[in-house]
DNA sequence: TTAAACTTTCAGAAAATATTGAAAGTTTAA
DNA sequence: TTAAACTTTCAATATTTTCTGAAAGTTTAA
């Protein structure tokens, strides 16, 4: 589909609306990821109420959502002199973006897997040898893919503050 | 917790049952993520009625959720000489599993969104031209971000593959 | 052929998740 | 104080997603 002389609401629109749904394949609300898209394409904060206008949500769901973002360290609150309300802007730059992301999905993805194995191969496992040694043969293995996927979110986080290490990836890959 | 001389059935089901909670935080149905844990824990195939059985799942439930996974190159159909029914078998691999994985996730996660980027990006914007700027500037922002993610997945094929490229992202990251 | 053994489909039911909006709570200015 | 301006909460509702199971479809052996 070819676009031409598109006004800049329509094009933002248009952003806010997709990343929404992508945002279900991706296992995040679209009312979040609609209210995320809209604080990263706005360069200032916006309040609750225009929030609510642009994206047409309810006022709580707005509330609910933006304390998520800011959960994930994706947006933050922000005063202004003689205002009494409250204005949300989104973290503007892609990589510190990327990092937040990464750390949260490791928290909440990796860390009770982690736990989970942790447990299992605490225990003493009585039964069919080799049923028994393959089973435990997974359970490491499952650890060691875990702290492999460790090891690459820190490398993401080295390469965004080091444009070398960039290209070294880059290169290697 | 602490367990001690634990069954292997009630390791493994155990396992399959945490297994089946975690899904759901990564976006994966429950039943899709139960029968893989169980697949997984099992050197040899099973059949459909054997995992209805195991995981206590209806025949459609199964069918689907098997088929999924087989999308995903996680399992594969095997069929046993003089046997008329499908057995199906769990990749056993963490590396290609790891690997499968990170592709059917940048199908799925990443080309939508580049879809979306390229086009907008080919949209002529008409307004106020700070903004203008400002939505122009996060497009390609994104757009290098999701080149950064692809290559991080190139990167951990490749690390899969190769011990001494294990050892380097260790080393460095 | 046919019938038994097995697999697939899909409409409806159930479960999980997200959303609303009004009421309760909080802060601030006067 | 008080009341206006604003934020938060949460029970009820709506929406989306998943699951069931019976019916339809397919394959195979005889």
């Amino acid at each position: 589909m070819y676009i031409w002389g598109m006004k800049l609401e329509e094009g933002r629109s248009k952003f806010i609306q997709a990343w929404g749904s992508l945002g279900s394949s991706w296992g995040i609300s679209k009312s979040m990821a609609q209210i995320h898209a809209l604080l990263l394409s706005y360069p200032e904060g916006l309040s609750a109420d225009e929030i609510m206008e642009e994206v047409q949500l309810s006022r709580g769901n707005v509330n609910t959502n933006v304390r998520e973002l800011i959960n994930w360290r994706l947006v933050r609150k922000e005063t202004v002199l003689g205002e009494r309300k409250e204005f949300f802007i989104a973290l503007h730059d892609v990589h510190s973006i990327a990092q937040n992301i990464m750390e949260e999905r490791k928290r909440r993805e990796l860390e009770p897997v982690r736990r989970l194995l942790n447990e299992l191969k605490a225990a003493k496992l009585e039964g069919n040898k080799e049923e028994i040694e393959h089973f435990q043969n997974l359970l490491s293995d499952l650890a060691d893919f875990v702290s492999q996927m460790e090891n690459l979110t820190n490398l993401m986080t080295k390469i965004n503050n080091n444009n070398y290490m960039k290209k070294l990836i880059k290169a290697i890959s």
